[in-house]
DNA sequence: AATCTAATTTACTCATCAGTAATTTAATGA
DNA sequence: TCATTAAATTACTGATGAGTAAATTAGATT
């Protein structure tokens, strides 16, 4: 409520701007632009203060009305920017998953094992979840959408799930990753993050980053004790 | 529909053999069990039918109706044998808790190293999550409860928590597990379970006790290759 | 100013569904 | 057989909220 601005209170201000930068109709596209890029700004306006909602209040639980009121705005402008309550949904969780996109993506080029390009994706993927979409991203239940938009969905928890067991199979290949089910280390790697937005509420004591680390040092090691160096001596080696 | 039998069937059966074995009315209390066991047994019919409801269809997106057909009988009779439908997914909540509680108690005199009884309650966990009730423990939400009921559901969590936990720092005592950070690591453990609910339906290739071997597997070894005997052998085959 | 179009709101419809009251049906006991 | 209580149903209320049509306001254009 105070975070968001008002939707007609960026409009006017940015109308505002372009129309001091430039002589008056200098030619009509660049105000075509400016309104078009106006539009996307209310839009995304729109979705993110959803994805707070929805958060905040769970999908059912939150009303058009709730969100457009979050922005100052009343609820006919969301059908107009958006279309409907799934679509709305939809969008805060594709924003979401753009994010984890990008964490692919940029791992990718500074990775240099597969194992580091793997934690790099884990990284961004908790910073993700913590994020404003992380819950739509999560929680939000595909029978809440349409048959189109749910397959939509999969389709892009798939494309994540694969890029993970593909980096799973690729440090299996060069010897950073142990051997496993990369299908099912897959899971347990996303569902241990997902969960996050289960438990992570704002003021926490750790930072995204912060979480992330301790994450990923259990991933990396593992519950059993490894033995040689740093480890004590207390195993007889016949144990497990 | 087909595989959950009508109250009111059950209730024709049990009170028909009831009247078999028995003189009739030797004493009111003969009586007066049996149809209290009844009740209960109607009772937890509705709570099974509705758990099964929630999973298929979502908590919002199933209306008492619903539930009450799936047995064959009305809606009043929801209010009669449980109370609302808070209530209703708080017992199906319940019940799932109850099954995990029983693997801890399980563990506990069976395992003999801290690990051992962790992992047996992993397994047990996994097959929780995996069941009927799994869907209610994971995805409902605290919001769709009054505050009593969800402050309820939050002392069962963190029991279940806290026994991971304590489990945890019983495992570094005794040398069964490698040091880490207690409660991040019950969260991740808990989070990649808790996820199986996401994406397992009833025909999976793998059986829950399966899944949850693999799971261990992960959660065992963790990511980085063990240096000494097996590992290591393709160290060198690099690059893809 | 007059006009045209885009942006936004007001005021509505319509369906759903949790929850309840009134009534009926079945079981029990004398 | 009749009365009493329990079990279940039918038929309703009331609120909520998604989605829309019609009216209004603001902005740009000439």
């Amino acid at each position: 409520m105070t975070k968001t601005r008002s939707i007609r209170a960026e409009t006017a201000k940015s109308v505002t701007s372009a129309r001091r930068g430039r002589p008056p109709s200098l030619s009509p596209w660049r105000d075509l632009a400016a309104r078009s890029a106006d539009r996307e700004r209310k839009r995304t306006a729109l979705i993110h203060a959803a994805a707070r909602a929805f958060r905040a209040n769970g999908f059912h639980n939150t009303s058009l009305d709730d969100v457009a009121a979050a922005v100052g705005v009343t609820k006919p402008l969301v059908y107009l920017y958006v279309g409907n309550k799934q679509q709305l949904l939809f969008e805060c969780f594709r924003t979401g998953v753009e994010q984890i996109r990008g964490a692919f993506q940029h791992a990718e080029q500074t990775g240099r094992t597969a194992r580091e390009r793997l934690l790099q994706v884990l990284v961004g993927y908790a910073e993700a979840i913590t994020g404003d979409f992380g819950w739509c991203m999560v929680r939000a239940e595909d029978l809440d959408l349409t048959p189109e938009l749910s397959s939509r969905v999969k389709v892009l928890k798939s494309e994540i799930d694969q890029g993970l067991r593909r980096l799973l199979r690729a440090g299996m290949d060069d010897g950073s990753i142990s051997a496993c089910d990369p299908k099912m280390t897959a899971f347990a790697l996303a569902g241990a993050l997902n969960w996050i937005a289960h438990w992570h509420r704002g003021r926490d004591a750790l930072t995204p980053a912060e979480i992330a680390s301790r994450f990923i040092d259990f991933f990396e090691q593992g519950l059993a004790p490894r033995l040689g160096r740093s480890s004590r001596v207390r195993a007889r080696r016949s144990a497990s």
